[in-house]
DNA sequence: CTTGCTGCAAAAGTTTTGCACACGT
DNA sequence: ACGTGTGCAAAACTTTTGCAGCAAG
């Protein structure tokens, strides 16, 4: 158990393949791999589904570790950059994030009652994002597919 | 051309048969029909494509009329709850507003190098929410698309 | 040692809210 | 009259930025 404790921040953090991709983008574009940069990675790994930069400060926090807002902020673009995660349009309020590296496009499933966010696969995304783009003599970026609907659970807690 | 100029703040706006439904949903609703509330709707009519609170305001204000910022807020609250407009999911800093009434659901392809909404159709995209809604057991509520691209005219711009 | 990085605090921008007064219905 | 609506100014929030000192490559 006795691995190195080093600036990531955290031990096993290293062992994650995405933190090897993140290095390596880092080094690419002349930039530098900072405690700070590894104790948010971490903290993004460990999400699961969609997340907002202030549930993961306080996550941050909470685990004892100090990274500031700014440098928070800072760092979720440099992983928007690197295709580690990405932005997933919920709402027009608060920017939600979740990891897509390796990932094909997936749509998102929210419950308008609790809000809770499931997400789905469905190759028409692609499909539907590269037809529309070829109609408009566009090239294809990416494409972001948010369905509201009441879960099950939420239309039995109304009754 | 000598119509009643009345409490509505515009002449033309009481034969916008979108201004009846207005009307009626806030009959229903117990609430009132204001001369805030009729400037705000006229300046939503005359928006062909996506728009923002913000740009509202000032249209409203170089037309030279006055609602305040938070009676236009709260009054696009009210255009949403009459399903008169929709959100638009452009951006997650910013809210982002369209015409919706009557209309199937649109999505909408954003050129990331111009940031120009263009809107389009596809049957697929109701398709879509109903299947995924389904699969789920969630009741459908509503569907956002945003494709993002590369315009050929931003191509071209950046050669 | 050179560049970039961090934290802090302040700024910026959008949206919301409390309150006193005004106004549709 | 009653219950809403309005404006204003302040508050609430998320995100960005300037700057002085600090640290990774």
């Amino acid at each position: 158990m006795a691995k190195a404790q080093d600036a990531t921040g955290s031990e096993d953090l290293m062992f994650q393949p995405l933190c090897a991709v993140f290095r390596r983008f880092l080094k690419r574009e002349g930039l530098k791999f900072t405690p700070e940069r590894a104790i948010s990675l971490d903290a993004v790994l460990a999400k699961e589904n969609v997340f907002e930069a202030g549930t993961l400060y306080d996550e941050i926090r909470t685990a004892g570790h100090h990274v500031s807002r700014a440098t928070l902020y800072r760092t979720l673009k440099h992983l928007q950059d690197a295709k580690i995660i990405a932005e997933v349009l919920i709402d027009s309020k608060q920017a939600h994030y979740e990891l897509c590296f390796g990932k094909k496009p997936v749509g998102h499933l929210v419950c308008v009652d609790s809000s809770q966010v499931t997400e789905f696969t469905s190759p028409q995304i692609e499909e539907l994002r590269d037809r529309i783009c070829e109609e408009h003599g566009y090239e294809p970026v990416s494409v972001r597919l948010v369905v509201y609907g009441v879960s099950p659970q939420a239309r039995d807690d109304n009754v």
